[in-house]
DNA sequence: CTGTTAGCGCCTTCAC
DNA sequence: GTGAAGGCGCTAACAG
């Protein structure tokens, strides 16, 4: 059994009052009194129990990352794992402890957003990956519980993003491409549920304009953010438009599929062929040829999402709402200049 | 504020008492009352407090998971993240919680291992990553808090491992690198303060004299788990050597180094020089040569770790404390033939 | 400066 | 069947 605040105050004879002001560092008592309450504490190993703390405070010095996608077949992107990494970091540097709860849309609906978070009492909570319609995304939008979201913009009195510029780095993308000499530049989204596909189309249609080319409605396909998807919904494209010589990714799971289409159907990258992915996983530099892509920042994510949500929880008001990490554009060799 | 077993028992007109039966599914309660109250309950939707009632049932139905080297820069090695995945859907299906206590040598003389279990009363503890000479190591084996370590035999009550055929997987990756025709095989060793570089060491040893091969000291370097490290030492030991055809890697992060050296050598891999793996890390198939490695399966080592974990925990008689996960020995294309 | 009292939300005797 | 009382370990008024 672990000590408690109560075998102190018997062992020192001060009331179980003093000795938690004592071990709490209160101003009003006494010096010496401090001081023997301390050594007793040290002497029988004491520890405070967060947990009945967390029951009076009404608060348990605990957040929740909510995630989506941690399954073993993801291994491919790290995204998940970088901001974990983050979090962790960050919360652990704040005295936070940090929860893991792996969601999916199923399991949403045994238990409630609310359930999930009331039960353990989180301050707060991070949400990753999940849909626009999952049930999660509003009931987090709508409770009082400080939430900050990545990829999905909120506005809220409790609520906070963090997001990358993505739009600019996709219009950078697309511009390159045009620069290189490509007109034909066909564009793999993500899965429609998720935040970021329409962001990220928007941008392509946007730089297309800019770069005063033609949008043909035939050149968007929808990979999933799945290698295979993109495989089989990039090979009827290019068969049926040869023209294509460019292709960008949503993803660079996306851009690997896109790649094995390619070897596939005989086409050489970059010569025949141009990828540019987004996300700079760690494959994307390995395979061959290496992709040029968007990186981003998970790790940073998950800094910023754990100040942010943390200040909310404090009711700080010096809390920026928002965050936007800066993308950075790495060139490789799936990208081929072209003549005409 | 979360309603309450209170608001429960102010609508219904029953007490407290009555209301915690009802709903905890007690039998002495009448059917009628606990349809009211169970109506009365999902009406308010009412949560029970596990905080509160971990504090009076002196369990947390939470579970800790100590890991060390949860970081960024160790991307290319996923076999944290798998353990997380198993660990997290195993705990999930039994009801519990898992809490990331992400640890470094130095932080465990901030907050000794007591500490951090105790303070958040948590009920068990899954251990991933220690070096043999961390303290909490020595604390976990002593301490009466049930625990689970990964790739570390240890013998007790309220301990269980669960670990892989390592001995023989490397054997059998030294035998078959006896068949190809190689005589003079070296082995890149992981940090000696990892218990799997001893356990991997003595296979590698014995499997020589198994084979009928001599023991060279100067065969064996330290790599230290590290991809640059391996790099480093194995390039001397290749200059100086030039009769060795063939490296054993305890990683395949190590063997990247490996292949790395060689290619700065101007050594062909396969053809002047074989590599064999650990880990089949994604890259080492992605690579070029993709490389021949032994496959572990973290996923379910976090699995069984929890399982064995929450017997212990729950006093399951059943609880079979050591729990060994069978490697598979993947061929690929950095081992080749060797005729004399 | 220190102690008394009360209560966070829940469960568990023990009476009735 | 149901309720009253007590306590898990801790903090927060309020007295003194």
């Amino acid at each position: 059994m672990a000590a408690t605040l109560k075998d102190i105050a018997i062992i020192t004879g001060f009331s179980i009052t003093t000795v938690s002001r004592a071990l709490n560092g209160y101003s009003d008592v006494n010096e010496k009194t401090r001081l023997i309450i301390q050594t007793a504490a040290k002497k029988i190993d004491y520890v405070p129990n967060i947990l009945a703390r967390s029951l009076v405070m009404q608060q348990s010095k605990t957040i929740g990352f909510i995630i989506t996608g941690l399954q073993r077949e993801n291994i491919k992107d790290s995204f998940n794992y970088e901001i974990l990494c983050g979090i962790s970091d960050c919360s652990t540097k704040l005295q936070y402890e940090c929860v893991i709860l792996s969601t999916t849309t199923s399991k949403q609906r045994n238990k409630t957003y609310t359930q999930l978070c009331s039960e353990r009492q989180l301050d707060g909570v991070i949400i990753q990956g999940l849909k626009m319609d999952d049930p999660y995304l509003h009931e987090a939008i709508n409770s009082k519980i400080p939430c900050v979201l990545i990829d999905i913009p909120v506005d809220g009195d409790n609520l906070g993003f963090v997001t990358s510029n993505q739009s600019e780095s996709v219009k950078n993308a697309i511009k390159y491409l045009h620069i290189m000499g490509h007109r034909n530049i066909c564009y793999v989204n993500g899965s429609s549920h998720a935040h970021v596909s329409k962001i990220r189309k928007d941008a392509y249609l946007k730089s297309l304009q800019e770069c005063g080319l033609l949008y043909k409605k035939e050149y968007v396909v929808n990979g999933d953010f799945s290698e295979e998807k993109a495989r089989q919904v990039i090979i009827p494209l290019l068969l049926n438009h040869p023209e294509i010589t460019a292709v960008f990714c949503a993803s660079d799971i996306m851009a690997l599929g896109v790649l094995r289409a390619a070897r596939e159907l005989g086409l050489n990258v970059p010569n025949q062929l141009s990828i540019v992915g987004f996300d700079n996983i760690l494959l994307s530099q390995y395979v061959t040829p290496s992709i040029t892509t968007i990186a981003q920042n998970p790790y940073e994510m998950g800094i910023k999402s754990t100040e942010i949500l943390i200040k909310l929880i404090n009711g700080d008001n010096s809390v920026v709402r928002k965050h936007e990490l800066i993308n950075e554009f790495i060139l490789r060799d799936s990208v081929s200049q072209l003549f005409s």
